[in-house]
RNA sequence: CCGCCCUUAGCUCAGACUGGUAGAGCAGUCGACUGUAGAUCGACUUGCCCCCCGUUCAAAUCGGGGAGGGCGGACCA
């Protein structure tokens, strides 16, 4: 690649929440082609939360990298059987398309990403028997802490739930993957498997954390939540009206999710392309208010200094947002068998 | 293998002893107030009370059986 490291380091890092560890990260982007991967448990629908790691991943690839795609079917059966175990062809299945999709969406090419499932190499003898290598010498405690932000909490945990920061660990070995990649919510697994891969004659990983985008309704984003998140399948008229009634207190970035999703999706999609983004404003306001491609900063400032009134961006941010997951639904409407087979109590026959 | 406990609204649970076809909080919906949303007021909605059989004029409630879940014992002592 023609690119330098400094170059190939920012485009590597940004939008990104945390990095362990920046000179480790130096030091492999210096050298050879690292790979890097990152895991989806095929559990619920994917979402707008998904997109931000979709649109680091063409990062990625512009960086050079090699990328993988982990659709992690057996941890989506074990964390608590959030899908269940008939179900899980079905959803990796509904799991790739859309995230070929998204990563096209987001600029990317999807030809160029590798896509694995999680039972193609899990089930492996070898992979099995440090499973129990691990087991034998993972506390309890250790495991549920690492797994504490990613697996769903209960009074009666599963076993599986423990031993899926094991799998996980293992994973990043069998996928030679140099770069571990995933949102900040993965941190205690990872921290976990840079603890224990050492340990099994492997290296550890770099590990690269995304932000965790805030819910519509204020706090994190939940999956019990309709109305906290937009789901890649909501047509304009929904994403609109999921906009419009979403916490945003003038003034305020915490926990804003419109402007988060302005910050980390809308603009760096805009970018990509060299597009303005354009407030449409009443006179009385103002007038309408144009954006430069990656001028996110100056809407934060005109938003905290309330030149920029939510309701004015509201209708804005739907608008954009939209255009960007446009051809996502597009393709997924498409293919309603997919949707049909991967969560037959919603889309079913 | 044995014993005990649990199963009621989307969620967490009361109600069961003393039968009279259900309640709270949260969530949700709708108004008011804000140039958005939230917050705050005001109003409203929500149910195969796990299933089957039985007793009874009447069963969420009592009796029997079943299913699912949880805890403990049993070996080590």
């Amino acid at each position: 690649m023609s690119m330098n490291t400094a170059d190939r380091f920012d485009l590597v890092t940004r939008h990104t929440t945390e990095v362990v560890t920046d000179e480790e990260l130096g030091a492999l982007l210096e050298t050879e082609t690292p790979s890097v991967y990152i895991g989806y448990a095929p559990t619920g629908e994917m979402h707008i939360g998904h997109f931000t790691t979709m649109r680091k991943l063409a990062d990625f690839l512009r960086a050079g990298l090699n990328v993988t795609v982990l659709i992690a079917d057996l941890h989506a059966h074990l964390d608590d059987e959030k899908s269940p175990f008939d179900l899980l062809d079905a959803r990796s299945a509904y799991y790739e398309e859309a995230v070929e999709a998204m990563i096209a969406a987001a600029g990317g090419d999807p030809g160029q990403v590798k896509f694995v499932r999680g039972t193609e190499f899990e089930l492996d003898p070898e992979y099995t028997l440090d499973i129990y290598r691990m087991a034998a010498e993972t506390t309890l405690a250790r495991s549920q802490r690492a797994a504490s932000e990613v697996v769903r909490e209960s009074d009666s945990p599963n076993l599986g739930g423990l031993l899926y920061p094991l799998m996980q660990t293992l994973d990043v070995r069998a996928l030679e993957a140099d770069i571990a990649y995933g949102g900040i919510d993965q941190r205690g697994i990872y921290m976990l498997s840079r603890e224990l891969l050492p340990e099994y004659g492997s290296s550890a990983p770099v590990c690269l954390f995304a932000p965790l985008l805030s819910g519509l309704s204020g706090g994190k984003m939940s999956a019990s939540d309709a109305g906290s998140k937009v789901n890649l399948t909501d047509d304009p008229d929904l994403v609109a009206e999921k906009i419009e009634q979403a916490y945003c207190p003038a003034g305020e970035l915490e926990e804003n999710g419109v402007l988060e999703y302005l910050e980390h999706l809308v603009f760096p999609v805009l970018a990509g392309r060299e597009e303005e983004f354009v407030v449409e404003r009443p006179e009385q306001y103002g007038g309408d208010l144009v954006y430069e491609p990656g001028g996110y900063e100056q809407l934060e400032a005109d938003f905290l200094s309330g030149e920029l009134h939510p309701a004015d961006l509201k209708p804005a941010a739907s608008a954009y947002i939209s255009a960007v997951i446009d051809p996502v639904r597009e393709q997924l409407t498409e293919q309603p068998e997919l949707l049909a087979a991967a969560y037959p109590e919603k889309y079913g026959e």
